[in-house]
DNA sequence: GGGCAATCCGTGAACGTTCACGGGAGCGTT
DNA sequence: AACGCTCCCGTGAACGTTCACGGATTGCCC
């Protein structure tokens, strides 16, 4: 009677003893590999199959180095934004045959910490959304690709997809003016204390037009639908003469227009709501949102070709850009 | 001049020859492991640093085998289902410290081959949902543990989670009935040939009731928004009488709400909508969304659990079940 | 029957890392 | 002076697979 040890795995070398053969005749049976007969084959096959054989993916990336894997990490996968991009970025992984790993941080500094300490030694590249400074990245991911998206890397270390919706923003807010809105808030971000860059787009936009922007009129929002409402209902509460709102993001511009009509206002004709991301959820709110729409799966694709090149090592650390305009529907 | 070929990898070897140690000594710094010196750590890190030096996680995987990764394949990650039984998934393996590699398949059946094909000598259990019959799985994932979500599997070879929702379908006629609907459609499903449960549930609770379920009240509908709309067209057009639909999920369902608004139908006045699975988008809808829900997220949780039973070997395959309630909300 | 392909199969080495073990240097105690 | 302890560090082996190469067997042709 053996030892009740642990169970060890059962390896090649296994099946080639019960198969009465060599290693290498069971990996080209099981690879479907020349050089061998086919009466053989199907005997080690069923030698496998019998001791339940599965080949070790290390050994096997050890030795034929072609896989490779990416790391991609979001915030929070339920924010419809995040699963567009992750959707794109999946598509553009598999046109390479790549595989992606993803990690949700669940918007937590600790879990994101977690995860970068964990992924360095998991993936070929990471691909995603960070809230840790640029130094504490370099630190956590040694020598490894990392493309930020829609996040401007303040160091050459890192690849960036960029979103440049300036313009977009102010085709909105020309919208906005040219049906007579004259006090528009702005329903920000609260993830970070500073100002956030839609922010500083949407007042030189605002400017442009000689409009006021009083600092009450803008207020932070959790990103989520909740969020939006909860942001929406204190900046009515203590400015009900705003008319118009720009959102930091359609989440949060849906959350507006949920308590907008919560708060009996009619949208767009007593309060006009612009998003921004373009989100397709927008389609599908009474009334449509109107939102400075960009391709957001292209967001995806893009880092991911962008961290093909990091990883083959063709290229310098590039810098793209996804461009966003103003998209029409029925909120303003 | 060297020859400007493949630039081979730096090793761990090519560390500690720089940094005039042994292997070994570098691997003790790397880890942050006891029976170094401070000094010589510090040399071997910056050495490190200075080559670019990246452990290989084939070798390192091979050696200590701690790591553990699942695959979870979904048809479509934008639908917003799969997205919450994504997010269920990843936060179950993050509890577990595992790692979780995504493919969407884009309701492709060719994709779905490829998946299977390569997934097998990637991870170390398979979760989600397939189309593929339960022979073909098995021959595509020799010896890994599969999870089905959401699907009854035939075989013992394969676990699954389960919806039970027949009691729920039963609440939601039993409402529209005390509503005084008598005429009542569906919306099903069109990816396979064969009704799904869903519909056998609807039939049988609707026969309960005494109510006649004419064939052409039921429709087949694309899992998208459009296609719920589409479905809910052509049902009213052939049948203007029928004052309520229950559907195959709620993105079927939140279509046919975009679909009737557009037809100029008041809901739930004119028409009665109900869906199925409680997707969290309902709430954002106007109106809000009635639906058969359960806890999607369980839904991934539980897939990840049972993958976890299987991998340690603990168990038989099992077999776990969510249950669905019916949620009155607005649209019915 | 010798030569020569063609077909099939096995043996060492390599991939890059960690584990188990052993050993030397330095310092204090008896 | 011998011993023992602590602190560092290095050497062989192992993880499980594939690659490159060489060898054995068979069949065919002249």
């Amino acid at each position: 009677m053996s030892s009740s040890t642990e169970p060890r795995r059962v390896t090649i070398h296994d099946v080639a003893r019960s198969a009465g053969v060599s290693r290498q005749t069971v990996s080209r049976a099981l690879n479907d590999k020349a050089e061998i007969d086919g009466s053989t084959k199907q005997r080690v096959l069923d030698a496998a199959r019998e001791l339940g054989y599965r080949p070790s993916r290390f050994a096997r990336g050890l030795v034929r180095q072609d896989t490779t894997t990416i790391g991609l990490v979001v915030p929070d996968l339920l924010n419809p934004f995040f699963t567009e991009v992750a959707s794109g970025a999946l598509q553009a992984a598999r046109a390479r045959g790549w595989h992606v790993v993803v990690y949700d941080t669940a918007d937590d500094v600790e879990q994101e910490l977690a995860t970068l300490r964990v992924i360095g030694s998991q993936v070929d590249a990471v691909v995603g959304y960070f809230s840790r400074s640029d130094e504490d990245l370099d630190r956590l991911t040694p020598g490894i690709p990392v493309v930020l998206i829609g996040r401007e890397p303040r160091t050459p270390r890192f690849s960036g997809i960029g979103i440049d919706g300036e313009e977009g923003v102010r085709e909105a807010i020309a919208h906005l003016v040219s049906r007579g809105h004259r006090r528009i808030g702005m329903l920000d971000h609260d993830r970070r204390p500073e100002a956030s860059i839609r922010q500083t787009w949407f007042l030189r936009a605002a400017a442009e037009h000689g409009l006021a922007v009083a600092p009450g009129w803008i207020v932070r929002a959790a990103q989520t639908v909740d969020g939006g409402g909860a942001a929406l209902a204190s900046l009515l509460a203590a400015h009900p003469d705003v008319t118009a709102v720009f959102a930091f993001n359609d989440v949060i511009a849906i959350g507006a227009l949920r308590e907008a009509r919560r708060f009996g206002l009619r949208v767009p004709a007593e309060l006009a709501v612009i998003g921004f991301d373009g989100l397709a959820l927008g389609t599908l709110v009474e009334p449509e949102l109107s939102s400075v729409a960009l391709d957001t799966r292209s967001l995806g694709v893009l880092a991911v070709e962008e961290a093909a090149r990091l990883v083959t090592g063709a290229a310098e650390p590039g810098r793209l850009v996804v461009r966003a305009a103003l998209h029409l529907r029925e909120s303003a």
